[in-house]
RNA sequence: GCCCUCGUAGCUCAGUGGAUAGAGCAUCGGUUUCCUAAACCGGGGGUCACAAGUUCGAAUCUUGUCGGGGGCGCCA
């Protein structure tokens, strides 16, 4: 394969299989040895031949001369042995145009694969418990999981996303029986329903961890509740309908939609034929009162069907939720983003399943992420969410109109305020690993500056300004051929290698291989911007470097676009 | 008690078998008659919790110890 057959491969790729073909082997082998040289001068790509010698008993070193000298006649890179590794320098004009090639020439679908084509995956995540103020804890589950949908949808998957509302169980008969105690009619209180069912369920279920009799009132009334009664359905109704459409608004500003809102009231009727089930099949018993599926052979604590009242739990209404998603959707995957405490439930999902015949447990995968700790506003409450973002758009405001450029431009202030107050909010929870614990920081997650969202929107902005400025310039891979120095190289490198974070990312349902790739990718543009001017060079080169610019701004316009944050382009 | 998870620079984190362990923040110094300084360049700062083991080679794998967090049938 040469230069001009190269269509939809890295350079990466495309150094693998040269090296790979002499000796063999298929190129992924090769890539698998690839790593990053210690320091940039000894080259972009280092191959290190260890597991080769395994494979061959040659020596390392001998391995790395032998192979290096065969691949002397090669004119997109240059490859020069040291000790066991061989290091890799590509050669610049190949890069950039072929970076840019690529890049452009995919226009929207850049970094789209296929790779999940016909393959269905049901995602569940936010599902935000109705009755509570929506949070900066629930921000995490939201803004994880709905990156998640996008890095998959780019991944080739037909993605079904899942609200799975907390709208049933005990909490509603503690709200209930709480609303009894102070003789409310939550019906007559109209837009204020929802604050005052709030303020009764912190209070009374703080009352009934501490008074038994309470929480047996709230038990019968949640109870009441699975039975249909007319009262104890209205102010449920009442309840739900105010907070569905508090979330809805808060959704719609962060762009995020969903399939499907199907709570857990809606497999409420659905759980009986669960029961049924796991009877018919001899796998259910009654312990103590309660309905329990004994899971010994997989190391679990039995999963507990019904209380020894008989109405149902969680974890019923979560097996009639899979069983549900499963035969309606007939997915690939089930995916549920929800907090890594929830852990053990998932294992009993997947154990009960897999026993009754249904799955391989397989099929069931928890991408679980670490909860908030030290979450609290300087005051030491809960912060909800529309107060954070609030302060977020209002720090990035005053930073607006420290700067007046946005200004001159004539962007819409407010507007633009949210989307780079969000990006700092949305970014700060997906630049880790979503498995670690965060410690949650105020100050921290409103920062604009270093490894944030803003930092990864202002790179955006700012080759936007120089592309406004440029006007009109001729879109040509090839005028690249031009760009021979090393921080062009480099960002034509990074840019190159955006449809394998994209793909690792969907792989590990891992939305931080997507910012981490982007910190870099916006640190390599800094780099060269500050080292070489665009405008008012040499023709030539101008041209060349405004394809290069356009391609990195597409790059960038994507991978934010796929974390949710909108990318500016003037700030 | 049992199970899971984490422990890397002052702080927040990258880095899952290979070259002298990296980044951001903070700190110290430099860059603005130059396409937006929300930026860039450089300095200082680490016995990768500890111990043993596997390996030619360990922050990375195994075991143990200590420390943080989480979970363990009628909450979700």
């Amino acid at each position: 394969m040469a230069f001009h057959e190269l269509k939809d491969i890295s350079v990466r790729e495309y150094c693998a299989q040269k090296i790979a073909e002499p000796l063999g082997l298929p190129a992924g082998e090769v890539t698998q040895n690839f790593a990053e040289p210690p320091d940039s001068s000894l080259g972009d790509l280092s191959f290190k031949t260890f597991s080769l010698s395994k494979k061959t008993g040659k020596p390392p070193h001998v391995l790395a001369s032998d192979i290096s000298r065969g691949l002397k006649d090669i004119e997109e890179f240059s490859v020069e042995p040291a000790g066991p590794y061989l290091n890799i320098s590509f050669n610049a004009p190949f890069v950039c145009s072929h970076a840019v090639r690529r890049s452009l020439g995919a226009g929207s679908f850049w970094g789209v694969s296929d790779k999940g084509k016909g393959k269905t995956i049901v995602i569940d995540y936010s599902s935000p418990n109705i009755a509570k103020p929506f949070g900066v804890g629930h921000l995490r589950s939201t803004v994880i999981g709905a990156s998640i949908c996008r890095i998959l949808r780019h991944t080739g998957y037909d993605v079904v996303g899942i609200n799975h509302l907390g709208d049933w169980g005990t909490q509603f008969g503690i709200i209930l029986a709480g609303l009894e105690e102070e003789k409310i009619d939550l019906s007559s209180l109209g837009s204020g329903a929802l604050r005052k069912a709030y303020e009764i369920y912190v209070k009374y279920s703080a009352l009934s961890k501490e008074n038994p009799a309470f929480m047996d009132k709230a038990r019968s009334w949640f109870s009441r509740l699975e039975k249909k009664d007319p009262d104890a359905l209205k102010f449920w109704e009442t309840i739900r309908e105010s907070s569905l459409n508090e979330f809805k608004k808060t959704y719609s500003r962060l762009g995020i939609e969903f399939e499907r809102y199907l709570g857990e009231s809606f497999y409420f009727d659905k759980t009986s034929s669960v029961l049924d089930m796991f009877a018919e099949k001899n796998l259910s018993k009654k312990d103590q009162g309660a309905t329990i599926v004994p899971l010994e052979e997989y190391g679990l604590p039995p999963v507990l069907l019904t209380k020894s009242d008989g109405s149902t739990l969680y974890s019923t209404r979560e097996i009639a939720s899979a069983l549900y998603r499963l035969s309606e959707f007939n997915p690939f995957k089930l995916l549920y983003v929800v907090g890594i405490p929830q852990e053990l439930h998932f294992k009993q999902l997947q154990a009960a399943l897999e026993k009754a015949g249904i799955i391989d447990k397989e099929k069931i995968v928890h991408a679980g992420f670490g909860h908030i700790q030290g979450m609290s506003s300087r005051k030491g409450n809960l912060v909800f969410l529309e107060d954070f973002l609030e302060e977020a758009a209002s720090r990035a405001k005053t930073k607006i109109r420290e700067g007046e450029h946005a200004q001159a431009e004539g962007a819409d202030p407010d507007e633009l305020a949210f989307s780079i107050g969000a990006g700092a909010v949305i970014f700060n929870d997906l630049k880790n690993k979503r498995t670690r614990d965060v410690d949650f920081d105020w100050d921290r997650a409103l920062s604009f500056e270093g490894e944030t969202g803003p930092y990864l929107q202002y790179a955006h902005a700012r080759i936007c300004s120089i592309l406004r400025k440029a006007g009109d310039f001729r879109e040509d891979p090839s005028l690249c051929l031009s760009l021979e120095s090393q921080e062009e190289k480099r960002l034509a490198l990074a840019i190159d290698s955006f449809p394998e974070h994209v793909l690792k990312a969907s792989e590990e349902y891992e939305p931080s291989v997507v910012s981490r790739y982007l910190l870099a990718l916006a640190g390599d543009f800094s780099t060269f911007y500050h080292s070489h001017r665009v405008l008012s060079s040499d023709n030539t080169i101008m041209q060349a470097r405004l394809n290069l610019l356009k391609a990195c701004k597409s790059t960038l316009s994507q991978g934010l676009s796929l974390l949710g944050i909108k990318p500016v382009e003037v700030m």
